[in-house]
DNA sequence: ATAGCGTCCGACCGATCGGACGCTATATTG
DNA sequence: CAATATAGCGTCCGATCGGTCGGACGCTAT
């Protein structure tokens, strides 16, 4: 039929593929990902798209490493732009709230449902989210430390109880999303984040 | 070998089919629980298992609501005693970070795993999930609309803020006790929860 | 004594899983 | 233009999935 593309095609019928694992995986988890069933959905055989990954671990850890590029693109990024400290969290809870909200992964945040399928056992895939997540903490307390230094949160501040009690609120607010479609759960998760960040400035 | 039992030992071996397939559930999900391996774990053939319950699904149902006696007997009833309102309401959540940090679950939380693996699906099992989480929810409620009218908590307290609250403390406890093993995060969570329910009285 | 009920076994079913292999046809590279 | 590399296909494999079925066995009630 399609016997093949050239290199730049490709990457594109790569892209295809890592897209519609991350759909899946977040709807049906990282093991509901079936290579029969996702190159049924795409048109392409099991070995033709086995190829681009050679493992089902490798398609899986790929599939976790796009979901990343999302995330950042979609919470990191959008609260780049602004100043380190309080104004920057402050920014990247709205993205974080606006993420969740707007459903970027149908089936909730795909790290956290990852997360609670893969914390029992062992291996590559727990690895990297573990690795995933040890990043977003660290970025999350580096920007409360300067928000403490600053002046912007208390002196007794303890920065990971923040962090801790952030994902708690974030993890809440997909919860409730996913599992009642609240409508009213992301008001409360802004809520608790002014709550924990001191209330917005007049802006 | 054990061709029939008497009812009362097929009693026991139902109890030890459920014993086992929460602690698996709660390691592998309930996905995870496979009809196969639970047979050979107990040493019963699969028809002999299945025989219990009829299909799978009836089994992961079973599951839920043992888990759901494993928490009742472990979260809601050492505090059962305690005076309702905000007095209970510090029992719960005592009891309650207690039953993740004594690791009740090997694989942590049943209903939280279960709730990531099945939002995204339609059917029973989510159903029933949905009906757990409600009931716990309703029963948090109304302690703390209890405590609201004791004067024990603020006059402008939102029952159901506080609700979304405690639970995204709980998820992540359990979150950092799973993929962590966290030894302190035990203890950040009795401060989320002083400061979600004031300080500790000086008892 | 015996009939019947219910538990459990062993064998088996079709479906599906992840994956291996050889092939073809083209894009790229010399 | 020739040689090579490679995207994708079709086929097949062993393992495992949930589930069915007939029968063996023993407890219990008649």
């Amino acid at each position: 039929m399609s016997p093949r593309k050239s290199a730049a095609e490709a990457q594109q019928t790569r892209e295809r593929i890592l897209e519609r694992s991350v759909e899946v995986a977040s709807l049906e988890g990282l093991d509901g990902l079936t290579i029969g069933r996702l190159a049924t959905d795409l048109g392409l055989s099991k070995s033709g798209l086995l190829g681009h990954f050679g493992t089902k671990e490798a398609l899986q850890l790929a599939a976790l490493e796009r979901a990343s590029g999302m995330f950042s693109r979609e919470v990191w990024h959008p609260a780049s732009g602004t100043r380190p400290g309080l104004p920057r969290l402050r920014a990247i809870c709205t993205a974080w709230i606006s993420y969740l909200e707007r459903g970027v992964f149908p089936g909730g945040c795909l790290f956290t449902s990852a997360t609670f399928e893969y914390d029992g056992r062992t291996g590559p895939v727990r690895d990297l989210l573990r690795r995933q997540f040890t990043a977003w903490r660290h970025r999350l307390n580096s920007d409360i430390r300067t928000a403490v230094k600053a002046g912007d949160l208390p002196g007794d501040t303890e920065p990971d109880q923040v962090v801790f009690e952030l994902n708690g609120v974030l993890m809440s607010l997909n919860h409730a999303l996913q599992l009642y479609a609240d409508p009213v759960a992301a008001e409360r998760a802004r809520r608790s984040v002014s709550r924990l960040l001191g209330t917005a400035p007049p802006d």
